[in-house]
DNA sequence: CACAATTAAGTTGCACACAACCCAATGGCG
DNA sequence: CGCCATTGGGTTGTGTGCAACTTAATTGTG
């Protein structure tokens, strides 16, 4: 018995397949987007919020451009986004003054104390899964390679 | 040697390796959304608009609200989106008789034919992933077995 | 039957994403 | 040095997602 590969699937089964692959992944997305919703309503940030915090956590000070090579979000995202985050008081922005286009962020004091109160989340969201640690990985690895492979063909 | 499981990775590392799944899935969704936005553009479609049409293609006629069921979305999402539909001339959309509170969508002649005409679509994208067919089941299970895991949590 | 609770759509407001622009600063290159 | 292409942010416009609310129709219950 042969192996089924996708040239032996016909056109209309596919219009089925691919729904549930892409969708699943759509879903799946908002359905993370939802459980952190309401795990970080307390902190006041929304997940792209978070998602920003988590990368200024880690690295400190950084321009724009590399936070969204972090995140693979564009200027278009992120200014307005950051802008909120720094009226909310947990971000400071400034232009660099090496390279005058370039403009840093960082965390403001609030927005370092957040990280503390943030430690727990990740934990209770981890769970929430119901996966293994080595499950978590694999998925993530195969989610990351698919990624790229998207990225590479658009 | 033990195995590790979530209970034995401190706080700290959690910020971390959390970014990388939900971070990973995000990008993922992200990443599939960009390659139906090339893909479908000659169709008129955007993503979500794809997703409700191959579930009419599907299904015919149908209520609002099992549209949303299907595809986990609500009125507040699809209202729009169907008035966009119907704007573009791919659905129609008419109050039931049986129930007045109820409204139904279906493809209009446009909307079948343009079935026609998507049917290459998904099979350029599922080889744009890269994934054999068992890989895609696999992934597609696992997804949807994590989005009824985190639904229940919420 | 009357009436409160429920249900289906729709509307409003807010926050992403992203394409398509714009502007100012920078860097090359002749 | 002068000029033009490139780069980093920002803005605008469109389309989701989703919470919270409104309206109208239906259902259930006394």
């Amino acid at each position: 018995m042969e192996k089924k590969t996708l040239r032996d699937v016909p056109d209309e089964d596919f219009l089925r397949l691919e729904h549930q692959i892409c969708f699943s992944l759509h879903a799946a997305s908002r359905a993370f987007n939802g459980v952190y919703r309401t795990a970080l309503k307390d902190l006041g940030l929304t997940y792209p919020q978070y998602l920003v915090m988590l990368v200024l956590w880690e690295h400190g000070e950084l321009p724009v451009k590399q936070i969204g090579e972090h995140l693979r979000l564009d200027s278009g995202t992120l200014s307005p986004l950051l802008k909120r985050l720094e009226a909310t008081g947990y971000v400071e922005r400034r232009r660099s003054a090496a390279d005058e286009r370039s403009v840093t962020a960082r965390p403001t004091a609030a927005g370092s104390a957040l990280r503390e109160r943030a430690l727990g989340t990740p934990r209770r969201i981890a769970e929430a899964t119901g996966l293994t640690l080595e499950r978590i990985r694999a998925l993530r690895q195969e989610l990351d390679e698919l990624t790229t492979r998207l990225d590479a063909s658009a």
